[in-house]
DNA sequence: GTCTATATTAGGATAGAC
DNA sequence: GTCTATCCTAATATAGAC
């Protein structure tokens, strides 16, 4: 049984490291973010960074690879699966809503990291979801465009397209995470004023969504 | 009449740097640019930079006023107008794609800086707008809170706070730019291929709006 | 595995000539 | 206003003891 010195009840320290530098990467971005003080927060000493980690690069790789894993796999699920396209939107909404609650801000860490690293985006899809992005692209667009293409001919729903169907739900459920601060301005609302104002727009997007399909 | 030395056909020295400035912040983030970057791109040196803008930071905070001055008065100036509903909506669509267009990586940067520094989102909306952040909030919100309850009273909308209608709105424009690497990768696009996503989108938007307004 | 100490470079900022 | 040269701290990374 290998178990290092189990300091304090911390978990191991690969772990405690890679928390701090979640915290801390999320917080001041992957060139804004000091190895030092990921080390503070780990409370461990930079060494242990590096011994870990080997470099900055990829103690930031694990951390992007982490996160995004935590993102994405539900929703494509969701969104791939035989649900009805009314199940799907309000299924989504749900899920998405309650789980970006909980980390408001990781939207803006992934699209921050995305935009300024758009090399991390093969490694976001392809061992994120562990398919291929073009196999993704077929399950999720696929199976969308073969029930909205039902729909519209069956007389139920106006016809849309399934790419812009699936960017107006992903565009409605994560925006206001990745716009936070400004919205909060904007609206004039705190922390808890945001909370509430989401948890409002839980029930109201489904609604929204399916209104604007609703023929 | 005051003239510097009138280097090639660049324009001023100032307006030089903040342009090379841009392009730097924009691609590498305020952590992430190096001044020697900025002054290589404006084919100056170093000491420049510092002559004119102090310091990284300061530099760093005329560059994002700048950029967010271009992006907002149009559209708050719509949704605060006299316009219909009808026209609020296909305008803003109109207006926002258009210009998201031609400077797509703009909101990944804008969103970028307000997640890392989120005391910027009092600059934002204060000096760009020319307004304190609670009149802008009464102009915009209050307007659309009169004009959508009016709708919905008179039974052609069916109710929406003027909160979520506003979020909606914005987060339908803006967010397909903000996670335009993702959505490129996910959907198999190229640059063009965006941008042809982006022209259709320009119609369908009002429509989905519109629609899912629409009692 | 974890630490202290240190090498080394990078990068923001300034001095001072022109 | 613009340049060259340089200062100086901050920050990643490594060596080597325990």
């Amino acid at each position: 049984m290998k178990r290092p010195k189990a300091r304090a009840r911390d978990g191991d320290t690969e772990q405690r490291i890679l928390d701090a530098a979640h915290a801390v990467f999320v917080a001041r971005g992957t060139a804004g973010a000091r190895m030092q003080d990921i080390a503070a927060e780990a409370r461990v000493n930079q060494a242990l960074l590096h011994y870990y980690f080997r470099s900055k690069d990829r103690l930031a790789e694990a951390v992007f690879h982490r996160a995004a894993g935590q993102l994405f796999p539900q929703v494509i699920e969701v969104l791939a699966s035989d649900l009805s396209i009314e199940t799907k939107v309000e299924r989504t909404v749900t899920l998405e809503l309650d789980r970006l609650l909980r980390t408001p801000y990781l939207p803006g860490y992934i699209l921050s990291e995305l935009h300024h690293h758009p090399q991390r985006v093969v490694q976001l899809l392809g061992t994120v979801t562990g398919m291929p992005p073009e196999v993704l692209r077929r399950r999720v667009l696929a199976k969308l465009h073969a029930q909205l293409g039902a729909a519209a001919r069956a007389g139920t729903m106006r016809p849309i397209a399934a790419e812009q169907f699936l960017v107006n739900l992903l565009s409605l459920c994560i925006f206001p995470f990745a716009a936070r601060p400004m919205l909060m301005a904007l609206l004039g609302l705190n922390e808890a004023g945001f909370a509430r104002f989401i948890g409002k727009r839980r029930t109201h997007l489904a609604a929204f969504v399916l209104g604007a399909l609703r023929s």
